[in-house]
This record gives C-alpha cells, sequence and structure tokens, in this order.
DNA sequence: TAGCTCACAATACAAACGTATAGAGTGCTG
DNA sequence: CAGCACTCTATACGTTTGTATTGTGAGCTA
C-alpha cells in the first residue's frame, strides 16, 4: 500500500494535517491561520469554513490524533501484534507528525493530551498493581513511568539532535527503545510487553 | 534567612520573576510585555527600558536559570552536597519556579535549554563510560536518561495532577523521588549518586 | 542652583492576528 | 433550466501586540 500522498487528500484533511503540523512546530498561540492555509495550500477562509474558530481547528486536531493513539494500542497492545513488521512498518509512516503533535498538545494545555496522560497513567497503575501485591506507591510509579515515556516524544528535538539521528527515523527509534529497555527495571514494564518489545526491536533491526 | 518578599525586590528583578512566570505558563508568545508588566507591578514602558524587546527579555530569564541550574549543580553535585538538609531546603524553596521557566524554555526553542540539554547529556554519557567500558550505545543511554529525567519536569503539571499533589511540595518530590530510583536500573544512576539520593530522600521523610 | 542621569509612566503607532461578511464558481436536484 | 447546497476566495474590521516616542520627577554632582 502506498503511502498517501497529501496532495490527494480533501482540502479540510490538508488543513488539518498543516495544523497539526504548525501547532507542533511553534505551539498553538504562535501558529497562525494564516500560515496554515498557506502550508495547506488554501485561503485563510476555508479554514475557517471546515473548522470556524482556531480553537475549533485545535480540538479536531485533539481528537484526530487521540483516536489515532488509541486506535494504534488497540490494535498493537490489545491485539498482540506488537511485534508484527507490517503494524511496526504502518506505525512508523504514520505516526511521527501525531506524535511531534501530541507531545506539544501536552505541554500546551490541550484538554484532550491531558485526559490521555491520565488514561495512561491508570492502564499502567492497574498492570503496576496486578503484577505486585505489595504497599509500593505504584501510583507515583505509574506516574513517572508514562511521564518518561512521553517525555522523550515532547523531547524529541532535542533527542534528535543529541543522537545526531531523527528519533523517528529507523536507527533512532531503535537506539532509543533499546536504551529504554536496557534503562528501566524489566519488572516494570510486564514480561509480555517487554518480550514483544524486544523482539519487534530485533526484526526491526535484522531488516536493516 | 527569611524568604525574600516579592515586593523587597527591584523592579528589575520583579519584572524577571514575572516574566519566567508568564513565560513558563503560556508560552513566550502567549504572554504578553503587558501581562508581564502588570505581574510585576510596573509599566509596560518599564519593561523594555530594563531588558529593551521581548527577545531580550527571554534571553535574560535563560541566563538567568542557566547560571542558577549550573550553580546548584557545582554546589549540590560536584560539592557532594546532595544530603546536606540545608542544601535541600534551599533548592525546595528557590527552585520551583525556575524549572518551570526551564521545562517550558526546553520545548519553546530556547537555545539556552538546548545547550544545557546536550551538556547534561555529555556528563551523563562520560559518566557511563567510564562506569561500563563494554561497547554499549552510551550515547543513546545519555540521551535517554537525560530525556525522561527533564520530561518529568516538563510534565510537571501532568505528574502533579495524576499524583493529586504537587510535584514541587514536600510530599510530590518524595514519591517521584523514590518512584525514579525503583523505575531505574541503580547501575545507571552512579552508586555514588544513588546512595546520596537515597539518604537525602530519607533524611527529607524523616521530617515530614 | 543649574544641569545631568536614570527610573518610570503615558501615549502613539504600525503590524499581525482572528474572524466576520460578501461573493464567485461548481455540481446536484427538482 | 431554475434553484439550492457546498466549497472556496477576497476583502474588510476590530483587537491585540511589540515597540517607539515623549514626558515627568527624583537624586546626584559641579
Amino acid at each position: 500500500m502506498r503511502p498517501i500522498s497529501e496532495e490527494d487528500l480533501t482540502a479540510r484533511a490538508r488543513i488539518r494535517d498543516a495544523a497539526m503540523a504548525l501547532f507542533a512546530e511553534r505551539g498553538v498561540k504562535a501558529a497562525t491561520i494564516r500560515g496554515i492555509a498557506e502550508a495547506a495550500g488554501v485561503s485563510p477562509g476555508l479554514v475557517q469554513h471546515h473548522f470556524g474558530t482556531k480553537e475549533e481547528l485545535r480540538q479536531a486536531c485533539d481528537e484526530y490524533v487521540l483516536s489515532y493513539v488509541r486506535e494504534q494500542v488497540a490494535v498493537g497492545i490489545t491485539g498482540h501484534n506488537l511485534g508484527d513488521p507490517e503494524y511496526i512498518e504502518n506505525v512508523h509512516r504514520s505516526a511521527p507528525p501525531l506524535m511531534h503533535y501530541l507531545g506539544r498538545a501536552l505541554v500546551d494545555g490541550s484538554p484532550g493530551a491531558a485526559a490521555m496522560f491520565d488514561e495512561l497513567v491508570n492502564v499502567t497503575e492497574q498492570h503496576l498493581s496486578s503484577d505486585d501485591r505489595s504497599e509500593a506507591d505504584h501510583r507515583a510509579r505509574a506516574t513517572v513511568l508514562t511521564a518518561m515515556k512521553l517525555g522523550i516524544t515532547v523531547l524529541h528535538d532535542h533527542v534528535s539532535r543529541a543522537l545526531g539521528t531523527d528519533l523517528y527515523g529507523p536507527q533512532g527509534a531503535l537506539r532509543v527503545g533499546k536504551a529504554q529497555l536496557d534503562l528501566i527495571q524489566p519488572e516494570f514494564l510486564g514480561r509480555e510487553l517487554f518480550e514483544q518489545a524486544r523482539t519487534g526491536l530485533e526484526k526491526l533491526e535484522g531488516n536493516r
């Protein structure tokens, strides 16, 4: 399946994609309707025709990203496809711009991104609690684990620069993924996820 | 030593503090000169009298934070004072607004914050390399470690909300600090730092 | 005391921005 | 073919923003 080229999309989709890219790059306040319109190849008026106000455009971006992430989590984790090369390939092609936006939304006060953060903390906490029934502070551990994981996304520009490779490129994702597995105590990642992630990374490595 | 109250500071210092708070809260672009002036209790004209342009004001904030962090790192880590209660108390009183600004600067494209990120990655990498002379990817590990650590600062609003406690309050800092020590493989923190951090946290816990 | 410097305020202005409004072009439907 | 609905552009308007300019008063100095 070929990647969908930007020109083949409807104007509405191009505007949404351009908005996500510019919101992510400069922040919601610094990105302008005129800039988004130009990037999408349309007039500023069309942006408001399709999305109303800037705030509504931002909400549309939020919903698009959140539904994407929830879908990929469902397919990948719940559906046990983390090791599937097609799944990995698909995610690596479509995810970067969405992750870029998500990282910005988290620091830009997006209610949707905050809800997703809380959601991730909750599932992680349940996960930790079911594995370890001691009276440890699972809430704090889940929170820190979530923040550390998303922190890499939020700081992806700095990570890419320090690595000398794009975090979302094949080599960057591999190195960062392996480093995460090395650094974090395996018991907190969950046996199953740990194994799937490791074999997935190894397959990815074998293909290069 | 009493905390210095905001009213006793010079107008220039009040402007800088207000700018750091508003830049941190809303981002550089969304924070306005007029808003900063009002928060500092001065006229907008005085802001430009002391700092010139908005960009120069931002640079002044950058330099202030970076020199503070470098100083505290020198006193705390290089000077082996991480376990000193007075040091801890002092940091916990003065650091929060500065950390808040640093977190924002990292995602707002501040050159100074980027330089500090690289600096931290470099010292961490040297640290890892001297402890473990294998051919492991120390650069990636150092980068990820740095990003995860700073990620908690960048996402501190979400962390505080998920925890139900302010990250920079006594309980929040304690819980997050302990969770970090639990989650990360001790060998990557360095024996010495690990011990100092643990005893420091225990002392802090004893005082509550 | 005349004059200079500096901290500070008030006003003015041009640019950029979000958005409201009006209209052009196209395709579908009765 | 008349008319409606929809996509898209162009223009205009009011607000906000950064910053330039000007003015004012206090303190220091010769």
